[in-house]
DNA sequence: ACGCTCACG
DNA sequence: GACGTACGTGAGCGTA
């Protein structure tokens, strides 16, 4: 049947679909290869709806889907201009368009593109063609470009809202009929396209105008009788702009086409085609129900294939300073708002007067929206220093911080657009500060961390360095270091620019490397459970920080400097002439030279080692050692402790904010830092009386709770260690179990000395357990140690294997894993000498400190919903503990809730063989609490 | 800047 | 067969 009256031909916009298929959906990942298939699988979902649906009288007779091919069209020929600020294509989408083709074949639905030519051309070419053989046209496209065509049997379908737009949508949305779209459109430009219009002329200005004078070419010939001035100049300035637009935005219905109405008639799907596809996407339930409608028999599922090798990603601009734009108005800003909304991602970076976020001063921010497309904002820059009266003052060219913060906020709020960071934790804590919460967010040190731990670090330079082959300007140049160190706000603005802009530019293209990255190496998940979601949690727990009491601590440092003095004096009376305690140098020639005490040299540098082990075996011959030992613990104390943790001590807040690296320890671990307070005194009494200075205030309490044995539970359920997981569900003493095993000492008649022993070989398999270290812990004959651990393998023969089997994993793989999937790379483990042994020991205890530590990350992102409604604030983590602070009343069900989500944190992924326990406590300080 | 020592899990 | 060793961190100090 030829194309003509009676037939109903229905044009699909296909990116368009394709786009609102990937941003709508969840990542979803083919499960054999990792490749990313959410917008097929949403294409592929909505072209099943439309075949469903299209029935009945309106049904269509032709149909086709229109896709846009390659990027260079004839509009860039008139305007190199046109679409300039439209944003790559997001990595995660681009190896998905080829097979968003394919599935339009498999339905049997034709299937267009030309290069060179914009979708929209062709759907004009061919509503025209249909109007012309007096059919009737459905074009299924919400964009606004397409509604010029409508009019003498086009309509518009917004398939989203399932809306018709006849003449009377067109009016609503223009302010004038269909054949004077494009009038309007010129005048009034279009920000997502760049097409440059009549500045400062809109949409509603534009209709207003067209309307008085009924076209644009009139208009444009009588714009001297436009009264008002402004905009007359305006029209008459921008005439040539005007037209260019006109060209731009006007579409072309004439098009050859290599294809004819008649190629489009509408034909079943080809049912073995269709489903061969689908199930090649491996969507299993589009599969099933398309087999059962076409009453066929679904196919059988694929295997999973071997991991793929990642394609290489195309090359982009080599960063260049000179491109980024200093943005100084509000109007310049919206500019890049507009950008930003239209590409829904964007690259933020913050400088600052400090490294300390309790304390910075936000002095600029940074953004990108694509490679080299990059602004830097001054906003609290100051004049050169060195005059006194003039110091302070601002500098000029800069907007006003209320005003770029007030702009800068729906975007940095609006959960359509996504704010990339490179550790984001700091710049969430500035503009937490300042009252706007940034979400949602992703952050390229964590996908770095998630994908490459183990094998480099993750800090800015070094990712530039590695994946974009880009030295990036050293903040040294800027502010100098040392004693002429200067904050950032001192530094020129046009000096601070380049190097801000810079950050963010390098931020966006490591996003854009880094997170299509993610699925092949199958790290989504440790990615979006245990990282990113971690990011607003712990600048909670730091902002919050915890109140310390410098009363306490002032008063320990008093007695501890009067100790020391004391100390001091007998050393050197001891000693028989003064020198300083402190150091190791001096000491060692006094004890080892002057005294002639038994030890000999160590270390590269040749300088006696006298550590706490040395100086303990000394304190049998000598009375000198025992004392250093005493004044060591005193000096660390005070020093460590007692004194720098009243520098800590924040003046506005009076608490002590510490702030977490979450890519620090290669194990997942966090480490704690500026201050660290996860290795605050605990285990000699003088050194827990610290703990003492840490409290709550009035009315509220700190509550600590604890995983007990968290690492040891690990081991037993990985290595599946029957006498261990039996152990730790009956709630057993397990080291007193363990050396009842291993020397046949029933429980009941167990000595402390026996489960010292069994105890420490406990530890010293989570650690990779050596003959030698385990003879130096116990110290005890190297044979001796190695028997115990001989009859500890025979005894329990699953550790043997646990640990063989991870070294040869690990040596295979380059890697280890947690039982969650976190990967921590293990490059060294196939090197020749000593640094063997170290990588095979770090390998065997990655996985088992590595899931503790996943497993307390998890707890950490689900506390703050299972803890809503009680006054309580997480704020410090130490490995396996969590330290709150909560009002006293509801201390108990705090616990209560805290404990029952650490116990369950593994649920429902890691479903662990032993239980998890959590031991808890309270107090009016973290002494007592603990 | 680096090594030593020592605080924590 | 020798090598040198417990795993993971951060901070302060002395020494170069």
């Amino acid at each position: 049947m030829g194309f003509g009256k009676g037939c109903h031909l229905h044009l699909i916009d296909g990116s368009a679909y394709i786009f609102r298929a990937f941003h709508a959906l969840p990542p979803l990942t083919r499960k054999s290869d990792g490749l990313p298939v959410g917008a097929i699988s949403g294409f592929c979902n909505m072209l099943d709806r439309y075949v469903e649906n299209n029935s009945g009288a309106d049904a269509a007779t032709h149909v086709a889907v229109i896709f846009d091919k390659g990027s260079h069209t004839f509009r860039n020929d008139m305007y190199d201009q046109y679409k300039a600020n439209r944003s790559e294509m997001p990595e995660d989408l681009r190896p998905q368009i080829p097979l968003t083709r394919e599935a339009t074949r498999a339905f049997n639905i034709a299937c267009e593109e030309i290069e060179g030519f914009e979708a929209d051309d062709i759907i004009a070419t061919l509503a025209c063609r249909a109007r012309e053989a007096g059919g009737r046209v459905t074009i299924l496209s919400s964009d606004k470009d397409l509604m010029q065509l409508v009019g003498d049997g086009v309509e518009m379908l917004d398939p989203m809202k399932n809306k018709r737009i006849d003449d009377d949508g067109v009016f609503e949305k223009f302010g004038v009929a269909p054949n004077r779209v494009v009038d309007v459109q010129a005048l009034a430009g279009d920000s997502v396209d760049n097409v440059p219009g009549a500045p400062g002329i809109g949409i509603k200005t534009a209709a207003q105008l067209i309307q008085e004078f009924g076209s644009l070419e009139e208009l444009l010939d009588r714009a001297e009788e436009i009264k008002q001035p402004k905009r007359r100049q305006t029209l008459i300035d921008n005439r040539a702009q005007i037209e260019l637009s006109k060209k731009l935005v006007k579409l072309d219905c004439d098009m050859e086409l290599p294809f004819g109405l008649d190629d489009l008639e509408i034909r079943d799907a080809v049912a073995d085609d269709l489903l061969e596809f689908l199930n090649r996407m491996e969507f299993r339930t589009l599969t099933r129900r398309i087999a059962d409608r076409l009453g066929k028999e679904p196919p059988a599922v694929i295997e999973a294939a071997p991991e793929a090798d990642a394609p290489d990603v195309p090359e982009d601009a080599p960063i260049d300073h000179a491109t980024y734009e200093v943005v100084r108005d509000a109007e310049a800003l919206q500019v890049w708002l507009d950008r930003i909304a239209a590409t829904g991602v964007v690259a933020v970076d913050t400088e600052t007067t400090s490294l300390d976020e309790m304390r910075a001063d936000l002095v600029g921010i940074s953004l990108a929206t694509e490679p080299g497309v990059a602004c830097y904002i001054p906003l609290a820059h100051r004049t050169g220093g060195g005059d006194l009266f003039d110091s302070d003052a601002l500098a000029p060219g800069q907007m006003p911080m209320e005003t770029a913060l007030e702009m800068l906020r729906p975007m940095l709020e609006d959960p359509a657009v996504l704010k990339v960071g490179q550790n984001m934790k700091y710049d969430y804590k500035i503009f937490a500060r300042l009252g706007i919460l940034v979400d949602p967010i992703d952050d390229t040190m964590l996908l770095s961390y998630a994908q490459h731990g183990g094998l480099h670090g993750h800090g800015m330079d070094a990712l530039a360095d590695r994946y974009l082959n880009h030295q990036c300007i050293p903040i040294k140049d800027l502010i100098g270091s040392g004693k002429s160190q200067v904050t950032f706000d001192r530094v020129e603005i046009d000096r601070a620019a380049p190097y801000a802009a810079e950050d963010a530019d390098v931020t966006l293209r490591l996003h854009r490397l880094l997170k299509p990255r993610l699925h092949r190496a199958r790290v989504t998940q440790v990615y979006e459970t245990l990282e990113r979601p971690l990011v607003p949690v712990l600048a909670r727990m730091e902002m919050a920080g915890i109140l310390v009491d410098r009363q306490v601590l002032s008063r320990m440092s008093g007695t501890f400097a009067q100790k020391m003095a004391g100390l001091e004096e007998e050393i050197h009376a001891k000693a028989g002439r003064p020198f300083n305690v402190g150091s190791p140098k001096q000491l060692g020639e006094i004890l080892f030279d002057e005294l002639s005490l038994p030890g000999g040299k160590k270390g590269k540098t040749g300088a006696y080692s006298t550590g706490a082990d040395i100086l303990e075996d000394l304190a049998t011959e000598h009375e000198l050692p025992g004392l250093i030992l005493d004044w060591r613990q005193l000096s660390k104390l005070k020093s460590t402790y007692t004194d720098a943790l009243q520098d800590h001590i924040n003046p506005e807040t009076g608490r002590v904010h510490t702030s977490y690296s979450i890519a620090g320890a290669n194990t997942g671990r966090l480490a704690s830092t500026d201050p660290n307070l996860q290795n605050i005194p605990v285990r000699t009494e003088e050194g827990r009386r610290i703990r003492q200075a840490f409290v709550a205030p009035e009315g509220r309490v700190l509550v600590a709770l604890d995983y007990s044995q968290i690492e040891l539970r690990i081991l037993a359920h990985i290595a599946g260690i029957d006498q261990l997981k039996q152990a730790f569900k009956d709630g057993h003493d397990i080291h007193a179990m363990t050396a009842s095993e291993m020397f046949g000492v029933p429980l009941d008649q167990m000595t402390p000395e026996v489960r010292r022993k069994a105890k420490a070989i406990n530890f010293g398999v989570i650690y990779g357990i050596s003959g030698f270290g385990l003879a130096r812990n116990l110290r005890i004959p190297r044979a001796e140690a190695q028997a115990f651990i001989d009859t500890y393998f025979e005894r329990f023969p699953g550790i043997r294997a646990y640990m063989d089997d991870t070294v040869k994993f690990a040596k295979q793989h380059g890697r280890v894993e947690t039982l969650f999937g976190r990967r921590i790379h293990t490059p060294d483990i196939n090197a020749s000498g000593p640094g063997a042994g170290f990588a095979k020991r770090a390998a065997i205890n990655a996985p088992i400190q590595g899931t503790a530590a996943d497993v307390i990350r998890r707890a950490m992102v689900r506390m703050e919903a299972a803890t809503r409604g009680i006054d309580a604030k997480m704020l410090l983590q130490v490995h396996d503990e969590l330290l709150f602070e909560v009002g006293e009343d509801e201390a108990e069900t705090l616990i209560e809730r805290a404990r029952e989500v650490m116990e369950g944190a593994n649920m429902p992924v890691v479903d662990l063989s032993v239980p998890l326990i959590v031991d808890a406590g309270q107090g009016a300080n973290w002494a007592e609490a603990h």
